[in-house]
DNA sequence: AATGAATGAGGTTTCATTCAT
DNA sequence: GATGAATGAAACCTCATTCAT
């Protein structure tokens, strides 16, 4: 047992390094400029060691954002099931959001590089959850009843993210007016 | 004044060619499965004449992109300067942004292929447009004052952005309801 | 009349100027990363002129040293028919011939460039002229009869191309010193 | 301590053929007429390879003429620290740098396409030897001391090249000559 | 599982040369 | 004679991938 253990480490180490190291070239260089061993050099290990773990460049992406949307998928599901109110709900989600993708905004740019359709494998979930939340504000009364659910969810998830994008105002207090905005529009 | 003689012409169209080629090529097969001699032959050119215009694929895209700017603040200017609303202003707006970007979406999907803070070239005029209008409404007493006005310009592209890129509902329909809510949310 | 001169001389001046920045830049670049439009460029002419007068970049150098080499002619025949002894004719020809050399040291060496074989189209001459100003010490009395002709040629000219090449010591106080060598070698 | 296993042998024997199927062509065909998968094709090696050892062809001429200066500072070494007489000892120099350099000779032309001032590597040791050798003669009292030891060395190794150059007397007889004349020269 | 030299397809880029103006 | 855009062959060079160790 000590053995398969210290080898499956092993193991689970290359492939974070690799990803890692993948992640950090190609946010430093951009994607196409980074080739497979600047991604092993950057990792210590050597070229024909990729391919024990990853089968292209492309992949690497993949599977780190796989990493990330787990670790993403944890928080929502804690603050939809929590006893807070529904506008509060979207508040802590924009919140815990804003920061996973500040973390990883230059993740996230990579998926441009990703044929197209494969982007989003989670935002379904993403929206499922807002969905259920908007519904739960319905049934209290507190939202106007002819907006229709994917119109708020695109609508919120458009605000987080130029949020995270602006320049001028810092992501705090630039999604806390563009929530009062957006909850002041569908508020009845 | 427009007097371009014949090797002037065959210039221009050259360059077109060469830049309509790329644009279709790359929203076709996708950025770095385009080469250039791909590109030269769809425009049915000499692999060298490439050279003759631009410095990189990279390039193509930042031409392309600039005189699509061109156009669209033509169209601007003379929205703002009309005798509407603001509020009619930013629905104008909203849709004529609409329909350039559709018409050119595959193009603005390539600036992830730029490096970063290249992007937006223009962003400047186009917010100074919104802010002018925005001003006009506060003075007209139209909308809250309490909301920064980069506030309202960035949600209202964010709006704009998340309408263009939404799969559930036709832009048309999409942006109305969108503006509706950002309309609720800061007018007075 | 009058108009053909001034066709004949803006003809030469083309060709004059192509040939200076072509030399010009084979020595700052180097003569393979100088291409044909870099020296049409520094001449301030169009790329499809220099073929008006040369075939290629080797051609340049051709010509630049047939010119070098028929002033150089000039000065040695002068010298030959002067009145002075044959020693001092020596050191005469090796200072003019120092001073052409060091204004051209970039020119000559770009003769390997150019196909083998090729190299002294005049080297013959200066032979010619150095062997009768030898055999006229030889008629003097003033050298050894043992040492073949073109022996002496050949190391009065090794001295003279070393004395040029040296960073050691000055040119002129150089060749002074290796000519009184040479002389005392072979006078007797 | 030779231990090489086969992987470091076949690295060797790879970047040996590569450098003698680049000089052999170089001398055959030119410099510039030769191009990189040329050479890997006389190695009978794929062109990438060629990128794994050198990175330019320039650099192939640097690398060969490195190794030749390791082997001749072998050889100097010996003759300076022999039992002979400095005029004796120059002959021997003479003898083997022109056997040397004979070998090599097509490979001495290549400087010329090496940017200028990284000639001479190694020039400092040899002249260092023939400086020795020179003060040698001096303490025996062979040599004139009026004549600096820079000019002498400059002058025998100008007698050198010059008699390998020559393509009228063979190397042989002609530098015996040469030599001759030179030692009466700086004799006392 | 790790290594890294060899591979060679396929991209990028240059540039001598032509030729219509 | 001068121009300079177009040409396309031919060079350069990179790099994903393999495979013997």
């Amino acid at each position: 047992m000590e053995k398969l253990n210290r080898r499956e480490r092993k193991k689970i180490l290359a492939q974070q390094a690799l990803t890692e190291a993948a992640i950090r070239l190609f946010s430093e260089k951009g994607f196409s400029q980074t080739s497979i061993s600047d991604i092993t050099n950057e990792a210590d290990l050597a070229t024909g060691t990729f391919y024990n773990y990853f089968q292209s460049k492309e992949d690497v992406i993949r599977y780190a954002i796989s990493v990330k949307i787990e670790e993403a998928g944890e928080v929502l599901r804690e603050i939809k099931n929590s006893d807070d109110s529904p506008s509060n709900k979207l508040f802590m989600i924009s919140k815990s959001a804003g920061q996973l993708m500040n973390r990883n905004i230059s993740l996230f740019k990579l998926l441009a590089h990703l044929p197209p359709m494969t982007s989003p494998p989670h935002g379904s979930e993403f929206k499922d959850i807002l969905t259920s939340i908007i519904e739960e504000g319905w049934r209290r009364g507190d939202y106007k009843k002819d907006l229709p659910a994917p119109i708020i969810c695109e609508a919120f998830m458009a605000m987080l993210q130029s949020a995270m994008m602006s320049r001028s105002i810092p992501f705090e207090e630039n999604i806390k007016l563009k929530l009062t905005i957006l909850l002041e529009g569908i508020s009845t």
